[in-house]
DNA sequence: CCGGTTGTTCAGCG
DNA sequence: GCGCTGAACAACCG
C-alpha cells in the first residue's frame, strides 16, 4: 500500500467522493463522527505517503504505514479505523494512522518535496542533498523531507538503475550522478504508478527481492543498510560505491 | 505457526 | 539537547 504512487491511485479511486457530503461516519481513532457527518469533501490530495481529505474547515490525514489498507464500497469483517459513507458509496480505512489537521494544508505541506506532485522541484532536492554530504544514498532516498513518497522499493530500484551503491556518500557522488538520483526518484515513481495500475509492478523489479543481478548475472546482496536499517538489494559489481578512498591520493 | 514486511513515532539512553 | 537504538504498532502472506 504505502509508497507515494499507491496513494495517487487511491486519490483517483476516491475521486467519486469529491464535492460529496458525508452521510454517516464511524471511527476507532478518537474522532467524533458528528464532526464528520455533513462535511463536504472539497479536495482529495496527497503528499508523499499522506492521503489528505480536505473539508472546508479541517482535513483528515491518513497514513498507511506498513500494513494499512482501504476498501471502497466494501468492508472487512472487523471495524475500520475510519469509515465514511456518502450517497454514492463508502470508503473504509484499516490499520492506518488517522489525524485531524486544523491548519491550512498549503501552509504545512511543502508540495515541491513530493516526487508525485506537479510542483516537484528537483533543484530544491539537489540542494537538500548537497547540504547533507555525509548521508548514505540509501538513507537519502528514504528521507521524506527530500523525496516525499519514496519507499523501500523505489529506493532499491532507483539505486540499481543509476548504478549507485546504497552505501555511497551523497557528497561524493559526481554532479551528474546526483542529478540522476533526483531525476530517477521521480521517473521511477511514475513508472511504478503505471505498472501498479496495470498490475505488473513486481514483474518490473530489477533488484528488489531479487537474488541475481540482471546486468551482471552475479549474486545480488541483501542487507539492512543505513540509519533506516531497511532491506537494500544491490549488486557489488555494477553499483559503484562512492566512498572516501583510504589511500590519500584519491581522497577528497 | 512463524517470520517477514512498500513505515513512522517515541521512549530511553549516553 | 543531540543522535542513536529498539520497541511498539499492525495485517497479511507464504
Amino acid at each position: 500500500m504505502p509508497e507515494g504512487p499507491s496513494i495517487v491511485i487511491l486519490k483517483e479511486q476516491a475521486g467519486k467522493f469529491l464535492r460529496r457530503r458525508i452521510l454517516a461516519a464511524s471511527s476507532r481513532v478518537g474522532i467524533d463522527p458528528s464532526l464528520l457527518v455533513g462535511q463536504r469533501v472539497v479536495a482529495l490530495r496527497s503528499w508523499g505517503k499522506h492521503f489528505l481529505i480536505q473539508f472546508p474547515r479541517f482535513s483528515i490525514r491518513i497514513h498507511f504505514l506498513l500494513f494499512g489498507s482501504y476498501l471502497i464500497d466494501s468492508a472487512k469483517p472487523g471495524p475500520a479505523k475510519l469509515s465514511l459513507r456518502f450517497g454514492n458509496g463508502e470508503i473504509n480505512f484499516y490499520a492506518c494512522s488517522v489525524k485531524v489537521i486544523e491548519q491550512d494544508l498549503d501552509t504545512i505541506y511543502d508540495w515541491s518535496a513530493d516526487v508525485m506532485s506537479e510542483q516537484w522541484d528537483p533543484a530544491k532536492a539537489r540542494k537538500k542533498l548537497r547540504a547533507a554530504p555525509g548521508m548514505l544514498a540509501c538513507d537519502a532516498l528514504l528521507d521524506q523531507h527530500t523525496f516525499s513518497g519514496v519507499g523501500n522499493i523505489i529506493k532499491n530500484e532507483v539505486l540499481f538503475r543509476i548504478r549507485v551503491h546504497p552505501l555511497s556518500r551523497i557528497g561524493l557522488l559526481p554532479a551528474a550522478k546526483l542529478r540522476q538520483l533526483v531525476d530517477q526518484a521521480r521517473t521511477y515513481s511514475f513508472d511504478f504508478l503505471q505498472w501498479k495500475k496495470a498490475n505488473v509492478l513486481k514483474r518490473h523489479w530489477l533488484a528488489h527481492t531479487k537474488t541475481t543481478c540482471p546486468r551482471c548475472d552475479v549474486a545480488l546482496f541483501e542487507r539492512e543498510l543505513g540509519k533506516s536499517r531497511r532491506r537494500s538489494f544491490h549488486c557489488n559489481r555494477c553499483q559503484v560505491k562512492y566512498v572516501k578512498s583510504k589511500s590519500a591520493a584519491s581522497s577528497q
